[in-house]
DNA sequence: CTGAAAGCGCTTACAG
DNA sequence: CTGAAAGCGCTTACAG
């Protein structure tokens, strides 16, 4: 690879000192440059295509304007729309993101911690698995800005930006209710997550019978939402409805109804969380909890902003969900 | 926030240069440093709390470890599960991936291609879009090491990794002959990118008839869409077959056979390209093209690992994809 | 076995 | 209006 042009060279090429070079391009001292030195200066930068070293600037002014993006998995299409919004609000405000994705494992997160801590991003946006409190507590004890996006820990101070999960599935539930179902099941995971937690308190106070709910282990998907929807089906009174607490659930509960030839919503009534291409293409259109994309992730880069210019302050921020209601859920 | 300890405050505390801390650190010189210097020094990076600065050692050793993805858009299915990938393989080889998405316009990608270089990135893997000969000309012109991905331009001698995108084509058309299929229609976009012209060439070079094309404009996805397949249901000899390039395109040609209560396979057999959870929901399971992701993620990485290491030598790789063929295209 | 020193490419307080 | 110089946190050739 060719060396890259540096201010050095850009000096030199017109006679000046790096000094100049570096007001001049930084439009620092403004009017108090020599009208001919600024204009030969910044010919000079684009004859020589002088791209400037963020790195050198970095080390020099301790901010990196990168921030670190911590994800369950990128590939998911909740992670990936959230980091596209991230990304230009991001780019807007002069930051870049450098991602990892955790795989819901606390150790891995922590090792995505110390890799991007090693690059000096500014901060962290990160969404936390479950049982992460020692990467919650280092975050805080090195005294980094951060923001928990999706999922947080409220025994924790923090600044935090997820939606109202409990009220989320206890309105999808009185809906169901309200169109006449008796008997709802739940799908959820096994988990100690916070905001799953609530997803399920938010339908399970209002159901209040515990032989309706299906705990998933992560690790087994299919096999328990399969098992456990067979066994939601043969209950003495099987149920009439189903709610789905993820989008992966769902989508992996439909194809399992598909399998059986269960009819939606004859049979069953089904809704989802979370918005994807899937529920508009089966057959019945899948009634869904819709989380407001955008202001979670502006939202949350906002929040970062903030804490990194002004430490100490911290806010939450929880914002509403929609129920959009399609054929899925209506008989 | 606190100020982040550096190798000198390590090196302070136990009372040696910097040089040896920076030594038994990185494990150079080994045997030649006495083992209590070394164990005190281990010891102390550990009570500090030491995190290596890698912008600083970026500074020196003119290398970031860091490599720029350029995607059309990373909310997009197909460039994330691209991006998890790239991310981990990246990782075990220690580096770390900033991304951006150009949304298909050249001139962001240049952008995105200036933001990155300013932060330095030892190269790039990039999706390029339409028209963007200026930024291939650019990339070649600063001689850093880059690797064209998903789509490449044959006249210019670069790294590249693609799909074999009119083989694939002419399969799917194949697969829906074979079937018994007369009059098969193809979805398209209208451009100029390479890739998707080949799919089209792989599926008109069988077809011959170009009543039969749908030439969609990107920006008028479901209009066009929608008025595409009115046109060919209402020929003198309407289609019986769907072949669609991408997989929005067909999830959106989809829908409105379903608006429409068009039966698939019975009136319309259909294949689609990529895969996605709502080929598997639609009533019958849509028969698509099956890009090897894993392939083409870790040979792009692969492909740009070498140009870095060994910058010169180009390479090419082609890979065949898969046809899974499901209820969609089969009666 | 260890350290002083230069240098990566910038920025900026200071001096003139 | 402009420049010499220090310093950000590292690495490494050189000297001893």
């Amino acid at each position: 690879m060719k060396k890259r042009v540096s201010i050095k060279d850009v000096a030199l090429h017109v006679g000046v000192s790096t000094a100049l070079v570096s007001y001049v391009l930084n439009n620092k001292k403004e009017g108090r440059i020599s009208k001919e030195a600024a204009a030969k200066i910044r010919q000079a930068a684009i004859d020589l295509n002088y791209v400037p070293n963020q790195i050198a600037r970095s080390l020099k002014s301790q901010k990196t304007n990168t921030i670190g993006l911590i994800v369950a998995d990128i590939a998911n299409p909740f992670s990936s729309q959230i980091a596209r919004i991230i990304e230009d609000e991001a780019q807007k405000n002069g930051y870049s993101v450098i991602f990892g994705s955790s795989d819901e494992s606390a150790d891995k997160t922590q090792n995505l911690i110390f890799l991007l801590l090693n690059r000096q991003v500014d901060g962290f946006i990160v969404a936390l698995p479950e049982n992460a409190e020692k990467q919650l507590n280092y975050l805080a004890g090195i005294d980094i800005p951060f923001v928990l996006f999706d999922r947080y820990y409220p025994e924790v101070e923090t600044n935090f930006v997820a939606i109202d999960n409990y009220k989320a599935a206890s309105q999808a539930v009185q809906h169901l209710m309200a169109n006449g179902r008796k008997q709802i099941g739940i799908v959820t995971y096994q988990t100690g997550l916070h905001h799953l937690s609530e997803r399920k308190r938010g339908a399970t106070d209002l159901i209040q019978n515990t032989s309706l709910e299906v705990n998933v282990r992560i690790d087994h998907l299919k096999e328990d939402v399969d098992a456990g929807i067979d066994r939601l089906l043969k209950l003495d009174t099987p149920v009439d409805a189903l709610f789905f607490t993820t989008n992966l659930l769902a989508i992996s509960g439909l194809k399992y109804l598909n399998e059986l030839g269960v009819k939606v919503p004859e049979q069953i009534a089904v809704v989802g969380f979370d918005e994807t291409d899937a529920f508009d293409l089966f057959y019945s259109p899948v009634t869904y909890v819709k989380q407001p994309m955008e202001q979670l992730a502006s939202q949350s880069l906002r929040l970062l902003l903030d804490a990194i210019d002004n430490p100490g302050a911290k806010q939450g921020v929880v914002i509403d969900t929609e129920l959009v209601v399609r054929k899925s859920s209506v008989s």
